[in-house]
DNA sequence: GCAATACTTGCGTCATGACGCCAACGTTCC
DNA sequence: GGAACGTTGGCGTCATGACGCAAGTATTGC
């Protein structure tokens, strides 16, 4: 559990808080930390392709509506891409880019190790005396 | 993008399944996902040491009930571990277990591949004719 | 014991978002 | 053109949770 990233320059560390900042984007855990859509981007991801709104609507019993706003969300959060063909809608989950994102994310924090202060140098440490 | 998991068997497929649902646990991406509780914990995890309710109130401008309840909350997800030492709670952010949770996150999901239909094997595709 | 510190918790208010219904829109087929 | 289909969007209702205040609890120092 030693920090790897000890000795480092102050820019580096600057850069890498940034950075943290940056990749800690709440829109899209906000977008995954809801369990019905959590559970619609599981089963398209379990597809493995491309599915209509009616499609998924009819595959987990949810309201079509519901489907339509969910997966949007989604969609706009970056997590699905969504391609229209005649009249339909054909939503898939970009895993590729997803995990790479959630790797990125891994990364960042791993990178930061002891990046540098927020509160302070040091906690003055008052109570245990 | 040719995926790398075609040829596996139906048990192999179904544990990819089951484990794309466990790892994507809503609980600690939506306590993630609120952008007060993100900027605090941010703040831990560039600080890179142990910090107190009031430290991080002070640090991040936030009031102290709410600092309180959200550390809570990140804490409950596991996000944050938390020692009482006296009277002060010294809140940390365990990186390495952070990371962790989101590189294993990333490998459900490559390793999903096309384990195998949700909505079942194919789309009809009854519009493109 | 009493005051000060550090935190927790209860309460009321408010904003956000999920949910389901229904109407509206664009597209395809006849 | 009209009907059927697939999706989107508006509306009202409701549940959840964030926010801030203030009272309550635990611990320390006098």
């Amino acid at each position: 559990m030693t920090p790897t990233f000890q000795h480092t320059t102050p820019r580096q560390a600057s850069r890498r808080r940034a950075r943290i900042d940056r990749v800690l984007e709440p829109e899209l855990l906000r977008a995954l930390g809801e369990p019905t859509r959590a559970r619609l981007l599981s089963c398209l991801l379990k597809c493995g392709r491309p599915c209509s709104v009616t499609e998924i609507a009819a595959c987990c019993s949810i309201d079509f509506s519901m489907v339509a706003r969910h997966l949007g969300t989604l969609a706009r959060a970056g997590v699905l891409t969504c391609e229209k063909r005649g009249r339909t809608v054909w939503y898939a989950a970009d895993a590729a880019s997803l995990s790479a994102t959630f790797r990125d994310l891994a990364d960042a924090i791993d990178e930061l190790g002891a990046a540098g202060g927020c509160c302070g140098p040091a906690a003055p440490d008052k109570t245990t005396t």
